[in-house]
DNA sequence: ATAATGACTGAAT
DNA sequence: AATTCAGCCATTA
């Protein structure tokens, strides 16, 4: 399976370090393609539940949990999130100020 | 190769 | 402020 784009994500989202976060378009532009957020959803969406990949701690750009239908997996999300020490304030979201993570340049 | 889809994003209504 | 529209781009059918 050609599936190299959704290796990548994995990848990246896996340096992401406990108690931090990031948006899709990070993880996107981390990848080369600051437009393919919406890939990166899609990965995530492949991802098995034993996978390593610490798919909670990505978030969309208004710094909250964002899903479609799966509402379970959103709530397991900021669980495993405070688990971390991810702190939500009284709008379910993220303080992105102090807890987003900086990737590093894109790599190819 | 074309069309449709989607854990997104930003601008426009 | 909430909802809608359109753009992006990799994967699937």
């Amino acid at each position: 399976m050609a599936e190299r784009f959704n290796d990548r994500v994995y990848a990246r989202v896996r340096e992401v370090p406990a108690g931090r976060v990031a948006t899709y378009g990070d993880v996107a532009a981390s990848l080369g393609s600051p437009r393919a957020a919406r890939e990166v959803g899609w990965a995530l969406s492949a991802l098995p539940e034993a996978s390593d990949v610490p798919w909670q701690r990505i978030l969309n750009a208004s710094a909250r949990i964002s899903f479609k239908g799966d509402t379970w997996r959103a709530v397991a999300q900021r669980q495993l999130l405070e688990a971390e020490g991810v702190v939500f304030d009284a709008d379910d979201r993220v303080d992105f100020a102090t807890m987003r993570h900086r990737f590093g340049p894109p790599a190819a």
